[in-house]
DNA sequence: ATGGTGGAGGGTCCA
């Protein structure tokens, strides 16, 4: 089974290309950030047409996320502890034997700022959920929007990053709690110490490019999107790729998605 | 030093 994560920088305008994805891969699972509407105006007939079950934590203008499935809903929550629950940035079901979760982590706007210090929290509350989650026996897997860079390899120019938005060491320590707390990285990241080298096919992990300066074309890329899977789910992963055709087409968001493949 | 682009919504804010 595919599943696949992707801010989409507002459903009714990437339509369209979440339709496209639909009729190419068919997805069980879409989980989706940065939908940027409430509830009430997420196209939910159109998906149910396309075969998708949807439940939705929306908000007007900004943040929003959802979760499409093939499979029934149920057990839907939208906040993984009970602080930073004013914006609509987390959801989790059910959904056929998995419990998936579709997460928009803050940008945190500035280093420093207000904003970076309730990133740094929403993350230090984030992995202790998640600490729970993956001692539990369950397939779980939450994919999202981290909007922080693992390693040196998940930027363009690593030199140019250093203590820069997304590359900070509190917010890459931050999102490697993650991982100690029992989570797999399903894209694999190929630390320095197994990929040493840097090319364009070391920068196939890339799944954000800014819309100025021309980044895609340059390939500045950012890996700023994951999947985490529980041990029992990381036993049945057999693929992950970056869809990045997706982020070559007309109009396109800034994120592309990444698609894991399960065997289960 | 700033802008470079795009989305939401009809001001600017946010990324």
């Amino acid at each position: 089974m595919r599943i696949v994560t992707w801010n989409v920088n507002s459903i009714n305008c990437r339509l369209d290309h979440i339709c496209t994805l639909v009729d190419q891969l068919s997805p069980e699972i879409i989980l989706l950030q940065e939908i940027k509407t409430p509830a009430e105006r997420f196209p939910q007939s159109l998906l149910f047409d396309k075969g998708y079950n949807c439940a939705v934590n929306g908000q007007k203008s900004y943040n929003g996320v959802a979760v499409l499935s093939k499979s029934p809903i149920s057990d839907v929550k939208t906040a993984f502890c009970d602080q930073y629950c004013a914006e609509a940035r987390y959801i989790e079901c059910i959904t056929g034997r998995l419990r998936v979760a579709s997460i928009y982590v803050p940008n945190g706007r500035e280093v420093g700022s207000s904003y970076y210090g309730l990133k740094l929290g929403f993350m230090e509350q984030l992995s202790a959920y998640l600490e729970r989650e993956a001692a539990s026996d369950e397939y779980f897997v939450i994919g999202g929007d981290f909007n922080i860079a693992l390693n040196d390899n998940d930027v363009w120019n690593p030199a140019a990053f250093e203590g820069q938005l997304l590359f900070t060491e509190a917010e890459r320590s931050s999102l490697k709690k993650i991982k100690q707390a029992g989570l797999a990285d399903a894209l694999g990241v190929s630390d320095q110490s197994i990929c040493d080298k840097k090319s364009n096919d070391d920068c196939d992990k890339f799944t954000w490019w800014d819309y100025r300066a021309g980044s895609f074309d340059k390939n500045h890329g950012v890996r700023l999107d994951y999947v985490f899977l529980s041990a029992l789910a990381a036993k049945c992963l057999t693929q992950t790729e970056v869809l990045r055709n997706f982020r070559a087409l007309l109009r396109p968001s800034d994120h592309a998605p990444v698609m894991t493949e399960l065997n289960i």
